[in-house]
RNA sequence: GCCGCCUUCGUCUAGUGGCUUAGGACGCAAGAUUCUCAUUCUUGUAACACCGGUUCGACUCCGGUAGGCGGCGCCA
């Protein structure tokens, strides 16, 4: 047969990352989309993205909408698909009923699948009885017998039905790449749903058609789905398909060693996204969850990873996702991109917080925002000042190497974009010194900084006037920690130049004002 | 209950019979730099689940035990 000859010619590696619209992309399955991207990138074969949303009543178009934008902004982008105004679409499978229809008239008419009238209700009594008896749950196959004349007659009676696949009570084995090689005894498992009605398949079956009709040559998933691949197996023959390739991925775990789930925190893409967790650092991050190079290098870029990859070198056992080691990765990414990458990618948290808002031309033109540009004018919400575009990056420049999240940000700088500080004297001091001492220090401070004139006005200049001023103090602690805590109000910052640098000469005197006057 | 998968520092892991006083990273602790925090650097901390067997030799091979997890849907 000319199909059988195109498929046993077929060595192009073909994966599929196919998950359904029932929740947000989350860390597990992005992680299994990004194992098969690897996969496939690094042979030169095609990563294909299938929706499965057959499941009618639980898909929803809001994570049908997120699942994309997430892979997205991850980098993982699928090399095929219909048309959609010039771009790929993903596969979605409720626009592939006819094709579902051919197959599950095909297994009813060859036998190999029935009509069970069994009500839910009915099926569940044996369930319980079964397991109650320490037996295996597994359907009785009551109705495979039924006569072609009892069928027609319950279907023109429209009694409610599902479509069952005679499951081969025979034992099916197949090598994992991962795994290696597993074996299952099939007479354990009773005659399985695989269709509700000849136009709503369910996942089994729908997934083996697709794979099918799609030419995948290896299916990626988690390993969880193990106990359904010699189904699947007995239904990929029972309509002569040809084998495919099996990898099953560990599972990424909580901090509890079961399956990582919405109880145990954030699991959405989106969600760590807005967090601030930079794309790369999740890739590098995820990637080492049940895979490592066989060598020290921790850093991978995703170009490197194509090259590196390999699912031979993929872990058996499940990993706790641990966010710690994401934060330091994350930590880390952020201080290796660029400082304008950084400031675009913090704005938004600025504005979040209601700290600046963009200087629109028009009332018009906000809806325009958030595109792709970044403006450049901003205004101070509290104090009503402009600040450019190149403020905000000195900003970021200062405190880019502090920062393990960009959501982080505001907190951390909340003191420039306010008209006054609110914090107690106590904060102004320095271990042990008087509060004499403190005002002294601070009015001694304003006299310095004053007599800087405007134009001079610079970071380097600071330090030359104030530092020996206050090495003459003994501890330089006495000047410099009252400064730092008058112009940011706390415990902790960047240094105090830079943060003057950035205030102004105006503003750091009126602070230094304003914390001597507590005194 | 049945079936299956898994088991090296707290976490992610290297390790494919002697190279191993079990290596790296995160975390944690201490120190250096430093007004603080962060960065950076140095040092330290800490593991082969258990019991048998094979072998001159076992983290590595085999068997068993225990524990963990997953599946057993008209979900995927």
């Amino acid at each position: 047969m000319a199909e059988d000859f195109k498929l046993s010619t077929q060595n192009e590696i073909r994966v599929r990352y196919a998950p359904s619209p029932t929740g947000f992309l989350h860390i597990g399955g992005s992680r299994v989309a990004l194992f098969n991207y690897l996969f496939a990138k690094q042979n030169n074969g095609k990563y294909i993205l299938r929706i499965e949303d057959t499941d009618i009543e639980r898909s929803k178009s809001e994570y049908d909408k997120d699942i994309l934008e997430s892979l997205k902004w991850l980098g993982i982008h699928h090399d095929e698909g219909p048309d959609v105004g010039g771009n790929f679409g993903p596969y979605r499978q409720r626009e592939r009923l006819d094709i579902y229809e051919k197959y599950i008239k095909k297994l009813l008419a060859d036998g190999n699948a029935y009509y069970c009238f069994c009500t839910e209700e009915d099926l569940e009594a044996q369930r319980q009885y079964q397991l109650s008896r320490g037996e295996a749950p597994k359907y009785s196959g009551k109705c495979k017998n039924l006569s072609k004349e009892e069928v027609e007659e319950n279907l023109i009676n429209k009694k409610p039905c599902v479509i069952r696949f005679k499951v081969n009570p025979k034992k099916v084995d197949f090598k994992d790449i991962i795994k290696g090689d597993l074996e299952f005894d099939m007479s354990l498992s009773g005659d399985i749903v695989i269709a509700k009605n000849l136009r709503y398949p369910l996942f089994i079956l729908a997934g083996v058609i697709d794979d099918y009709e799609m030419k995948i040559s290896h299916v990626i998933r988690g390993d969880d789905h193990i106990p359904n691949t010699p189904k699947q197996i007995l239904i990929q023959e029972a309509l002569e398909f040809p084998k495919v390739q099996y990898a099953h991925l560990p599972m990424i775990l909580g901090q509890d060693r079961s399956k990582l789930s919405k109880r145990h925190g954030a699991t959405a893409v989106s969600e760590y996204k807005k967090q601030g967790y930079l794309p790369e650092a999740l890739v590098n991050f995820m990637v080492f969850l049940g895979w490592n190079p066989g060598t020290e290098r921790e850093i991978y870029s995703m170009n490197s990873l194509i090259k590196e990859f390999s699912l031979e070198k993929v872990q058996k056992a499940g990993a706790i996702f641990n966010t710690k080691r994401l934060d330091f990765l994350n930590g880390f990414y952020i201080r290796e991109r660029s400082l304008e990458k950084i400031t675009e990618l913090s704005i938004p948290y600025f504005i979040d917080a209601n700290f600046i808002q963009p200087i629109f031309k028009t009332e018009q033109y906000p809806p325009a925002y958030g595109a792709k540009e970044i403006l450049l004018r901003y205004k101070a919400i509290e104090t009503g000042e402009e600040i450019t575009l190149e403020t905000l990056q000195k900003i970021i420049s200062i405190y880019k190497e502090r920062l393990k999240k960009l959501s982080e940000i505001s907190e951390l700088t909340d003191f420039f974009f306010k008209e006054k500080l609110d914090y107690d004297k106590n904060l102004l001091k320095w271990k042990e010194m008087s509060d004499s001492e403190i005002k002294i220090s601070l009015e001694n401070l304003e006299k310095i900084i004053s007599e800087i004139p405007q134009e001079e006005w610079s970071r380097e200049n600071l330090e030359t006037k104030i530092l020996p001023e206050a090495e003459r103090a003994g501890d330089r602690g006495k000047t410099l920690w009252p400064l730092r805590a008058a112009l940011t109000g706390k415990q902790a910052s960047a240094g105090p130049f830079e943060v003057a640098e950035i205030l102004g000469k105006e503003k750091v005197l009126k602070r230094l004002k304003e914390a001597s006057e507590k005194f």
